[in-house]
DNA sequence: TAGATTGTTAATCGATTAACAATC
DNA sequence: TAGATTGTTAATCGATTAACAATC
């Protein structure tokens, strides 16, 4: 990468970040069958415009060639960079239960740079188990704050029943987590410093089922 | 109700959607503690502001009382309406793996108002077995067109690999589906006419990341 | 009636888009 | 050089917020 990638001292919108994965998830497709593409061919992939597209990517710095477009593999080399998946990511699992379970004996939903290196859950049933898919005995719950302290943990997801949720979110930035992907139904209250990001399916069925009975409404945004 | 929920000739966009799905996760909550709510605590809630919530709540119709704030237990039933939760609605789910399995034996990440009614995969060694969960029996994919046309169903959940995500999903549409809740890490283009919510888990790991190291950036808007 | 809080309008803010000079 | 397409500024558009009259 000759070109810096740099943002430090930029506002970044939730939104952009959001529309960084979704380049990535297209540029993954692409780069199948081109070396290179263009701000508009990108963006009628994106349902975007030239315009998003060009000023989205020249935020972290400048990766396109005037007269020829943006090379593929180096956008998604950068891109990567930026959401710093270019490296492995730790993460712990909390919570092994139907959700928990199906993330690690199917690590290929985590993607690209994410690697569950321990799991943790209260049931005493299921402490002592060796998960499907990785070798890892599940942990007790009690055990979790000494382990993310001793090999420097910072991220966890978080798929324990929602009405433990704020409660196991709670303990977790005590031990030291600064990234939650929240997996359960329940919006958890965190102080501002800690990232959170939430996956509720049955949230996004809801949206679904709105936008198929009123398709015809005047759909605004996106 | 008696105040009537209305529509039809607004304009609607999909942040406030997004948006509707929020409060009723938040007043699935509250109505445990509390019968009343007012726009302020809503929003503190939300991490919004009051004006945005009555903006919001307005747009349907006057549920609040002033001097007095909204009925919690009201505001759920009109929220749960507008979602068109308040009553069953029927998907059916393509795709057997681990991801299609985890939600057929796990049906509290639906959540209210919908119902996995049938099943189908390509893979001949799951045809013909009897669904974890519910009294549900694979069929193949081949059965599917006749499936959805005979029971009239017009929502799918799409959980096959990403491989495969785009040419099922077009088949699904050319039977009838209108709506399709995307579970693949695939951006799959269809008519504009037919609803697709996506939900990947790696994209908002992505996210995740993302702002966990640069929590410091000026994070603008939600 | 006084106090509280809604619903809504107008003002502000932020995000998207159009346009074009820069340059490969 | 001519053509293509970026990066960026200024204009537009849409979404959020402030303010307040309405009203319980």
């Amino acid at each position: 990468m000759e070109k810096k990638v740099d943002f430090t001292s930029k506002d970044i919108s939730s939104r952009m970040v959001t529309r960084i994965t979704e380049y990535l998830t297209i540029l993954y497709e692409v780069s199948k069958y081109e070396k290179k593409i263009n701000s508009l061919d990108l963006a009628i992939k994106m349902d975007s415009t030239a315009a998003q597209v060009r000023k989205d990517l020249s935020t972290f710095g400048e990766f396109g060639v005037r007269g020829r477009g943006y090379d593929v593999a180096k956008l998604i080399e950068i891109l990567e960079h930026i959401l710093g998946i270019d490296k492995k990511n730790k993460l712990i699992l909390v919570g092994y239960g139907k959700m928990g379970s199906m993330l690690v004996s199917n690590s290929v939903v985590l993607g690209k740079g994410f690697e569950i290196v321990e799991v943790f859950d209260k049931d005493k049933e299921k402490i002592g188990q060796k998960t499907e898919g990785l070798d890892i005995i599940v942990k007790g719950s009690d055990e979790m704050d000494e382990y993310i302290r001793k090999y420097n943990i910072n991220q966890a997801i978080l798929a324990v029943n929602k009405e433990e949720a704020q409660a196991v979110a709670k303990q977790l930035v005590k031990s030291g987590i600064k990234g939650i992907l929240n997996l359960t139904a329940f919006k958890i209250e965190l102080p501002r410093e800690i990232a959170v990001i939430s996956v509720d399916i049955s949230a996004k069925l809801q949206e679904l089922n709105f936008w198929r009975r009123h398709i015809d409404i005047n759909k605004k945004g996106e």
